[in-house]
DNA sequence: CTAATATCCGACTTAACCACTAGGATTTAT
DNA sequence: ATAAATCCTAGTGGTTAAGTCGGATATTAG
């Protein structure tokens, strides 16, 4: 598991604040996602910082998506909170490899972490709420199926 | 950074281990590919276990390849150092997933853990040698060339 | 027989990171 | 004023990464 639960978390707030354009208060987020809420607190502060959503405080406070979900990649999120999706250090910087022989590895990695960013850069919140509702579309289906 | 140096240096030896069929010590290995001697003396280790090198000891013992480069892959050789390579938890193990309402994210992470799986699936160490060679090659002639 | 050269094995270490938790400061609606 | 929310900084306990250290065992050369 390489993808830490910051990253997970994140995510997943933001396809809970797609379902909606009215302010979201944390500790909602926190119990339908089942996450703790001060360490939602962080994750959705750096999500702040990072532009992809907004915030307003006092009682009636909470967050929203600061723009469009279709707008917002999973890549930008990831990246935004864990950094780097790099397999292996040469190939987010070629001057970690000191290697005088070159040692035929290089692109096998370049191509794992190429391959990376061009899936999670091509899907959007929207994509994935849009996931999220087929899935428990689908099982609403089976509970409500009790005929055979 | 997701793989780990135990991962990178095991293929790493293994490329060299491909270049001769005969015994190499590991203090020949560490130092060609700068790695430390008793950390990569661990790491053979383990590839021995898990049947990639056979090994003779004694004063003029070392290492071999137990198969032929082109049948060992570099998906079961960083498997085999590192563990499973699922991006997140419930792709590896679905119990792992506790929510009830879907996520929405989950077909994502499979997608990613798949593509990784078939890419590093389709290189061999016999590939990577081949990779080794080519660069070498070319560095070789570019610092031959100073006519221009 | 004795070094010298190997592999083999287990324990230890140091630093960093993950996934929180704790406690309070500030802002705003009622 | 009070309650409800965001904001901010620190601390914590557990795990892992990337080695290091010291020695046991096996084999060969002289």
């Amino acid at each position: 598991m390489w993808i830490s639960t910051r990253g997970q978390y994140g995510l997943r707030a933001l396809v809970e604040l797609a379902q909606t354009n009215t302010l979201m208060p944390i500790h909602k987020i926190a119990e339908r996602q089942d996450i703790s809420l001060h360490y939602l607190e962080q994750i959705l502060a750096t999500m702040r910082r990072a532009g992809f959503v907004q915030s307003e405080r006092g009682a009636t406070g909470g967050y929203r998506l600061a723009r469009d979900a279709k707008k917002i990649t999973a890549l930008e999120v990831i990246v935004a909170l864990e950094g780097s999706l790099a397999p292996v250090a040469c190939v987010e910087d070629s001057s970690q490899c000191s290697h005088v022989n070159a040692c035929g590895t290089e692109s096998l990695w370049r191509r794992v972490d190429a391959t990376i960013t061009g899936i999670l850069g091509s899907y959007t919140v929207a994509d994935l709420l849009e996931e999220a509702r087929f899935q428990n579309a689908l099982k609403m289906m089976k509970s409500q199926a009790p005929l055979e």
